[in-house]
DNA sequence: GTCGTTAGATTAACAGTGTTAAGTGAAGTC
DNA sequence: GACTTCACTTAACACTGTTAATCTAACGAC
């Protein structure tokens, strides 16, 4: 065998080892949460010790890591697919995406707990996100319905505006907002507080935000839009 | 000394004791959240030994619902104050809940954090937490907004009719969803996706969603109102 | 063939966690 | 004085992430 068949060989094993690990990882993670993924039961899982593990990952937070930003990529796909089936710059382009967001949260809620955890161990994994997990896509279908029309354009752009943001970002950043709002008000229980007796479900919820979205909710408009105290 | 002054003094030092460790343990949960929150550094600043807290608290997890319960209440003031100053059914009143929404929550990052984690150990906590922490009130400004006719009436509410949800239900769930996706980007880190030039401030970004949230986003009103797919 | 090196894994141990069980000392009641 | 109750302590258990030291097998070099 030559070396480098051997090294090649050897680099295969080495990858295939910390796929398990992350498998495993991922598993527990998606099950219980971050809380839920321990070292020890990662290695029983793969059939390794625990501290074998730091051959390959830095540490749990290292690891953890490691599954959120393959998460994310995940989440990226999940999103692009289900925006592709409308045309470009159509406004139902934009609200797929919203319907995509939230059904792969309720669906991997414990992969979109860790994602978009308040309790960022470590920000530094957003920079790691290859094309940004989310927020690139919808920025471009912003920018896509604004120019063909489906978004009205700037109308003298508020106090944001000090920190050169263009009117697209606002747009995504309202509408990233809106989504994510009210999925994360959903999975932490708060919905319930809304007492509306039977629960609409969160996509029957977001549909009904639409006409808010795109109409407003100002008797008139043009009427009381800058109610800046 | 009587019975009854004997018991009234031992319920008071008993109340006294329960107090400081919700102290104790209120501090060490702003500070580091709830994994920052160890039964052994409360016992420490107190003054005793961890497994005493026992004797007072079911164990931290019930800690924990307590320290919340009372951050939800000290919430609900801080809204209810930032609120009265502004007149009943006015649009100001309901930006300013808004505006208070996000300021609680960035200058109480750890205590927004537990209070509305998605990794809700024990949800039962919303029903213990008197008048709504928060939902109630913004429920009753925007009814009264509806009725004075600053914010528009029923338009054939969409979807979410099913469930019996009144118009005054979906308008206040959207504007909540607004705020709290907002804050909880911003809290996550999330927000430093937008590639904004100058990031510009929370309470910023959230001023120039106003004549979104006014106007909506569509190109003319009552046109692509309800892209349902 | 033996030396040294390296990769990959192991066991033992440490400091920390929440929690339980058993015991202690003081106070009050009968 | 005996009994009980309260507030609390110490000891211990089963976890946790992580480090240090060790072992084994494979490899290249001399």
């Amino acid at each position: 065998m030559t070396t480098a068949a051997a090294n090649h060989e050897e680099g295969q094993k080495a990858a295939q080892a910390e796929a398990a690990i992350l498998d495993a990882a991922r598993d527990l993670l998606a099950a219980g949460g971050v809380d839920g993924l321990s070292m020890r039961h990662v290695a029983e899982q793969v059939g390794i010790s625990a501290t074998a593990i730091y051959h390959y990952f830095e540490g749990k937070q290292d690891l953890v890591n490691r599954v959120v930003i393959h998460a994310f990529q995940r989440f990226g796909a999940y999103l692009t697919t289900a925006m592709e089936s409308h045309p470009e710059g159509s406004v139902e382009r934009i609200s797929a995406l919203g319907e995509a967001y939230l059904t792969f949260a309720l669906e991997n809620q414990a992969y979109f707990r860790v994602l978009f955890s308040m309790q960022p161990k470590d920000p530094a994994v957003f920079e790691e996100v290859p094309e940004g997990g989310g927020y690139h896509l919808l920025r471009r279908a912003v920018a896509d319905a604004i120019e063909v029309g489906s978004i009205r354009a700037d109308t003298e752009t508020g106090p944001a505006e000090a920190g050169t943001v263009t009117h697209a970002d606002l747009v995504s950043m309202y509408l990233w907002s809106t989504a994510h709002g009210l999925v994360t008000l959903a999975l932490c229980g708060a919905s319930s507080r809304c007492e509306c007796g039977g629960l609409p479900s969160v996509i029957d919820l977001y549909r009904s935000f639409i006409p808010f979205i795109a109409g407003g909710i100002a008797a008139q408009r043009g009427g009381q839009e800058e109610p800046d105290k």
